[in-house]
DNA sequence: CTCATATTAGGAATTGTTCCGAATATTATT
DNA sequence: AATAATATTCGGAACAATTCCTAATATGAG
């Protein structure tokens, strides 16, 4: 598709980088309704999706919208499928020296951490393949 | 809260354990409801809450329910307040490494990953130290 | 200037989750 | 075994974040 320009996406992505809070839509929203008396939670959503498209910003999405739930409760990273969305758990070893390095560099108290990794499982890797025949 | 048993709880904890797909509420659901024909999606929820304040599972839930967008498109980790939310970047160097380990110990390909750091941020702590006094 | 089309406002619709109230189930006490 | 106290259930309403829809408007190319 292709993009022409919107005052009110300008404004978006200029607020945005004004800023490291990385806020959610409806402050972005209750910061520009000032500017854009008639200005809908439509409108921000749509542009923080666009330029997000763009490259411009990221989207800090926690991956699905749904809350998912592991019988599996001994500490363990989780790899992500972006094609099918499976959830796979996996057996690398906890780095706790990690969390001793934040501490080091900042001022926070640091109880735990997580890692995901995304990418193709093997099972949509071979469909891909299929689909190039 | 003092719990007492039930059944719907106790066949939830169980069906967790048999899979390791990472259900969400609604997967489960939809597999107990020839057993409780009258199963409402508040009772798997509740269960899935408790369960999992029980630490008999882990809900996997990404954070807050909304998405936070951030104009620093370089590559960061993150860290997240516990208790006011606050998300501060971090500059961590990001370890690519892990990426390529993934890879060697699965059949996965894999195209990023992230870490995100929870605990307790500067300014939350001075409060709580107030808080004693 | 004109035309094609991207964008907007406003509100309705959708989705995942929680909350509510009356009925039922569980557990401890007699 | 009956009683009382309270946790749990169902069903549906409520809620919150996000997306979708439509007619009106803004943008940009020719």
């Amino acid at each position: 598709m292709l993009y022409k320009k919107s005052r009110q996406r300008e404004r978006i992505l200029k607020l945005l980088k004004s800023t490291g809070s990385h806020p959610a839509a409806d402050w972005v929203y209750e910061k520009l309704k000032a500017e854009f008396p008639n200005l809908s939670m439509g409108t921000v959503y749509r542009n923080l999706n666009i330029l997000s498209e763009q490259g411009l910003i990221k989207k800090i999405d926690f991956g699905s919208t749904y809350d998912r739930f592991d019988a599996n409760i001994k500490p363990h990273y989780h790899f992500i499928c972006e094609i099918c969305g499976a959830i796979k758990d996996l057996d690398l070893p906890i780095n706790y020296q990690l969390e001793e390095k934040v501490e080091q560099n900042t001022n926070m108290t640091v109880h735990k951490h997580r890692i995901e990794f995304y990418g193709i499982c093997d099972k949509c890797m071979e469909k891909l393949k299929k689909v190039k025949d």
